[in-house]
DNA sequence: CCTGGCACTCCGGGGTCCTCAGTGCTAATT
DNA sequence: AATTAGCACTGAGGACCCCGGAGTGCCAGG
């Protein structure tokens, strides 16, 4: 049904319309690649690729443009994954080495991957699923209030103020601290909840309501709100692209950050990259966006995702080979932290 | 030279234009306002108004649009900072009360404060120049590293990683620890340079290299990088608008966060609202929109900025207003947690 | 000093025309 | 059977023109 040749032709028509943004004709694909036919020839394999729902045309006697199952199939099939010139590796590695923490890493990374690829770039942080406790630090601020901080392993620092907890008493809070930090210093967050389940039957009765608040808190920072945080860059990058949908939705559906993590995580087949065209994606406002989106992480474990907003009609290739390009090297800074 | 009725005729047209972002004319004015007067009186008085340049017209035969000029003199004279509704008072309060820690606020109130004003919120992070230290933790983190973690009195948390320390000893760093915080905790961070500058010296020869590199970190976190963290939100709202400068341009100045920090500081009556008005951002892509700024913090001590930044054809009074109010709760959630 | 009247200006919407890129089809060629 | 040349057809969009209407500046009279 679609021989070589159709498919070289489709590939022609995904990379011009990609160059150009304009409608790519018969003879304009003649020319352009060396597919050592007439424009009538092609002509008939566009009608081919059609009727199939590859490319349609914005209206008759005009050229034709790729659909986004034709851009899925250019993905899957018709190309490969660029991977980035040596100047823009080098670029990559001395613009992430700066960065003193955590914080600082995630938003170069997330500049970086703005500019090499022209588009709205995505960086989650660290998961903190998959993270161990490294240190618990319980802080008197003075009247009823603690403040808790936690830090993993992934240098994510989580901290909270805890009220209302009667008197604070300066050694029920230092020991309260070492025994939290002997039961779950260095152990993985899942298996937080169960080692400070009996924690508070080992507290004298008048200070177990205050071990009981700080152990809830301590859970609900954790487990309920783990992985919530993302950073966004080059958000005016979109402003030179004309969408469907109005650029306003685009940019709202970019502020919201649930929909964003939801899109990231729904990745197909972990630790490899993902491209989600057009209406697969299941957001209204991102209906004429893709999304390139791929795992860092340390080791072979995955910590959080990064990825690319843009048009549909973008550069699949180049953008791949961006994404994988600076998540390995986010995997590496990790490491090295 | 501006009798009364010429403030009147100023004021309506900024009203007016506002409204419907068309330029208007003579008739619509007495029209709409009740100014007692002709339209070929109106007339008379926007001549004037045009030489000294408040007003202009973007092409003969069309109505009058304000100028800069015509702005600041609306906001300066001719306006008054319109207050919230007591439904859009209560949605504050609910809407930020429910907030657990300082980000959880900052992130609250960005997007506040963009939805209040349909424009696009910024907000600062306390500045950590004005507050005190709380108190600092070290924890080792193997290895030859250390993390040390800052709480100042505002509810910021710096953290960072420190290496390369050499052999890292556990009671050399409680050492220090404790000796850290009976020297610098409860002081004002301004303080913390002369405090700890003898400390070295109180260490035991075999840990000075590790006491250093800390105390270096340390001033180097509390001093040098201390404003710099702020957060946008609503920047859909500007999708809505049309720029004299391209929109890219707007989105691009938005992203450069040092801008946005330069244009946040530079207000001139500190504790009070501050508009820049057009071209008085020096900044080129900034050039047709105005910024409503406004101080947030505890009792009477400044501790950062918050502002808007929308079309120079805003409603000033409402954004003042709502500007204004959002710093207010803020200075009071802060100051109660 | 204000106002009605009037001639003038010019933007913007609507209509028409025309060009031209690109198509689909058919018949000829390989 | 596949490819190609030729050709009539289509529709978007640019150029052009026209005209209504909002708005102006100015003048003369109240």
């Amino acid at each position: 049904m679609l021989d070589e040749r159709k498919l070289a032709v489709l590939r022609a028509v995904v990379e011009d319309f990609v160059n150009t943004n304009e409608p790519v004709g018969s003879r304009a694909l003649a020319d352009r690649h060396r597919l050592g036919v007439s424009p009538a020839t092609i002509r008939n394999d566009m009608v081919a690729l059609e009727e199939d729902g590859y490319i349609a045309q914005p209206h008759t006697s005009a050229g034709r443009v790729p659909t986004d199952k034709g851009y899925r199939l250019f993905v899957d099939r018709l190309s490969s994954v660029k991977p980035l010139s040596a100047p823009e590796r080098r670029a990559i590695e001395s613009f992430l080495a700066g960065a003193v923490d955590l914080d600082e890493i995630v938003a170069r990374t997330v500049r970086l991957l703005a500019q090499l690829t022209r588009q709205v770039a995505i960086v989650q942080y660290p998961s903190l699923t998959r993270s161990s406790v490294q240190h618990v630090e319980l802080v008197p601020l003075g009247g009823q209030r603690v403040m808790m901080v936690v830090i993993t392993d992934t240098g994510r620092v989580e901290q909270r103020v805890i009220d209302g907890l009667g008197e604070v008493n300066g050694t029920a809070v230092n020991d309260l601290r070492s025994m939290l930090n002997r039961a779950i210093s260095g152990l993985h967050l899942g298996e937080v909840p169960d080692a400070v389940e009996d924690l508070p039957a080992q507290v004298p009765p008048e200070h177990r309501q205050m071990a009981v608040a700080v152990l809830s808190v301590l859970l609900e920072s954790l487990v309920e709100r783990h992985e919530e945080k993302i950073v966004l860059a080059g958000t005016a990058n979109l402003a030179a692209v004309d969408f469907a949908a109005s650029l306003r939705d685009v940019l709202e559906a970019l502020e919201e950050n649930m929909v964003l993590i939801r899109l990231l995580g729904e990745a197909k087949d972990p630790s490899m990259l993902t491209v989600r065209i057009g209406a697969e994606n299941f957001h209204e406002g991102l209906r004429s966006t893709s999304i390139v989106s791929a795992d860092y992480g340390v080791g072979n474990q995955s910590l959080a995702k990064i990825g690319v907003v843009g048009p549909t009609r973008m550069d699949y290739p180049g953008t791949m080979g961006a994404v994988r390009a600076v998540a390995r090297y986010v995997g590496q800074i990790l490491a090295g932290q």
